[in-house]
DNA sequence: GTGAAAGCGCTAACAC
DNA sequence: GTGTTAGCGCTTTCAC
């Protein structure tokens, strides 16, 4: 490998000469057209790459971010690490992948984050439990910390999360606007409010009240962690059955998240009943496939692309803006 | 920071032992238990994190992969990152990401690839004109280079894929099984047979042809790379109302993926046709989403998670391996 | 404007 | 067994 040694040497001058021109340093020493032009033609000659690593030792700084897939929740984690990546490029800053979720929990990942000088972490859907175990060892390490979607942030962290109230709050007034009354909420872990399918449910509440439909609030309690595989003999599926066989039967359900309403879906056509006509249902994430579900599917988009650029910007602005950022939903209709 | 000159000066012994101790090399250099035991007290009283940056410059060996993504399908992109991951993870290496679908036909990207010293790329759904572009440059840089399911991998590139022929091939025979015989197949741009799409064309006509079917055979020729945003008037449904449209129709339709599958349905529903009563439809893919469709989606399985697995264990292995390495497909059907 | 020299934190011959 | 010393490739202070 070519180093700055061999382009001094090819252009005749000192190594710190070719530092400065290859760093294009606007400090009091200013070089010499005519050196700089030298020094730049060795380093094209010889095909010179710069070494990072010996430079981020140097300087003590590694624009490197990691970034923390806690539970993998596929096409939103994607998306968010995709938006990002687009904001690291925009400032010439690396992404580490530190683990999927095998790796939940486990402060080794913390460690490795400070024997490799990161310079922030993103963590997406970190659980409650890990972040209890971990934040203290986290805040210990000095490392810059967002946390993305989390169900349970703890108070003094960064955190961004896409505005599940008004997002709810969107969907089921959509649902209000097409003439239903009975609506139901179909969600995660009911008992914990402070999750986000809690958030969701809550703002649900809140819209009903807001038009005196409290006595018709009905809520389904699914699974929010759940593998779709055999999803037939879920809890999601569980808690979707009661509320169709719930008699008067809701004429829509709002759920938690796109998943969960193809789940719903499913089973309403499994009893004959046909959606949009005898059940409307609205998802939650606008994932790729809700325009290709059959029906297509109504649903509050998530907008995780945002929320990546939104993590990435915060280690720009020197951690700057409030602790909780919100990124604003939309309603996708059909 | 702490570096091993402070914990060498805490227990009294040199730099260089310091340093014996925290590799614990088994050369013939051996360090007295006592010492051992000074060294490593002081290191975690004092505590200690080694800077991984300082080593591999020292050691001219960066345990990190590049992780680069040309065109963003985003399901199976992150299964495929998830299992490079958990394969990198076993062997202390780390992922970089190199950047998303914007950052094709890049030779910056290739540029970092050398400041930071990887040791390893892994490529996942390079486009050809970027792979001829930029075949040359890697090659030149040096560093070990893996395609993934890349639609024109240049001769001499390392390329995993799943096993498209033979997961056509089982699809087709299925859809036989289940008595049809006019079996119509749907993919991407049909002209380049080189390409993912083509393998799966080919292995389409050569199933139906070992039958004796091929006067049977229909290939129907939609957009490989399509955004579903705007699907209604994109090409695959162009496509996908051309096979529905003729006579005699086709009582099958083997699709290239998963996706074309869910707009073959909701375009045969729309036809008042019944999934699969009045037309058999299989996938590609086995994307989260085919277990919830309606109705559920018949698809062959690719083993994401294990292709990004045996892409990471390429660089292990010293490349040994043969150029293409296959994966094989399974069907699940519904 | 340019270069000498010290320093970043670590590793690895080689001597004691 | 342990320490001395040189070196990795780069940056930066400070004379000239």
């Amino acid at each position: 490998m070519i180093t700055i040694t061999d382009i001094a040497t090819k252009a005749g001058v000192s190594r710190a000469t070719v530092s400065y021109v290859l760093n294009e340093r606007n400090t009091s020493v200013r070089i010499s057209d005519q050196t700089r032009h030298r020094v730049m033609e060795a380093a094209s000659d010889l095909g010179y790459r710069r070494n990072e690593l010996a430079r981020a030792v140097t300087t003590g700084k590694n624009r490197m971010l990691g970034f923390w897939v806690m539970q993998s929740n596929r096409e939103p984690v994607i998306r968010v690490l995709s938006g990002a990546m687009k904001e690291a490029d925009e400032n010439e800053y690396f992404i580490k992948m530190l683990g999927f979720d095998n790796r939940a929990l486990d402060s080794r990942t913390l460690e490795r984050c400070v024997e490799w000088r990161l310079s922030g972490i993103i963590a997406i859907h970190a659980p409650k439990s890990t972040m209890q175990d971990l934040w203290p060892q986290i805040q210990a390490t000095a490392i810059p910390f967002v946390l993305v979607d989390s169900q349970h942030p703890p108070a003094d962290c960064f955190h961004i999360e896409a505005d599940h109230s008004g997002g709810m709050r969107v969907a089921v007034e959509h649902l209000l606007e097409l003439g239903h009354r009975r609506i139901a909420f179909l969600g995660g872990e009911s008992a914990t409010k402070d999750s986000i399918s809690g958030a969701r449910e809550k703002a649900y509440l809140e819209a009903m009240k807001a038009h005196g439909l409290e006595r018709e609030c009905r809520v389904g309690c699914g699974d929010w962690s759940a593998d779709f595989g055999d999803w037939e003999d879920g809890a999601v599926a569980g808690a979707v059955r009661q509320l169709l066989d719930a008699s008067p039967r809701p004429t829509a359900i709002a759920c938690a998240s796109d998943h969960m309403a193809m789940i719903v879906i499913r089973l309403a056509s499994e009893r004959g009943l046909s959606v949009p006509r005898d059940l409307s249902v609205t998802g939650f994430d606008d994932v790729t496939v809700a325009t290709l579900y059959n029906p297509p599917l109504t649903t509050v988009a998530q907008p995780f692309e945002e929320i990546g650029h939104a993590a990435g910007a915060l280690f720009e602005e020197s951690f700057r803006q409030s602790k909780l950022l919100l990124i604003h939903s939309m309603i996708s209709p059909q």
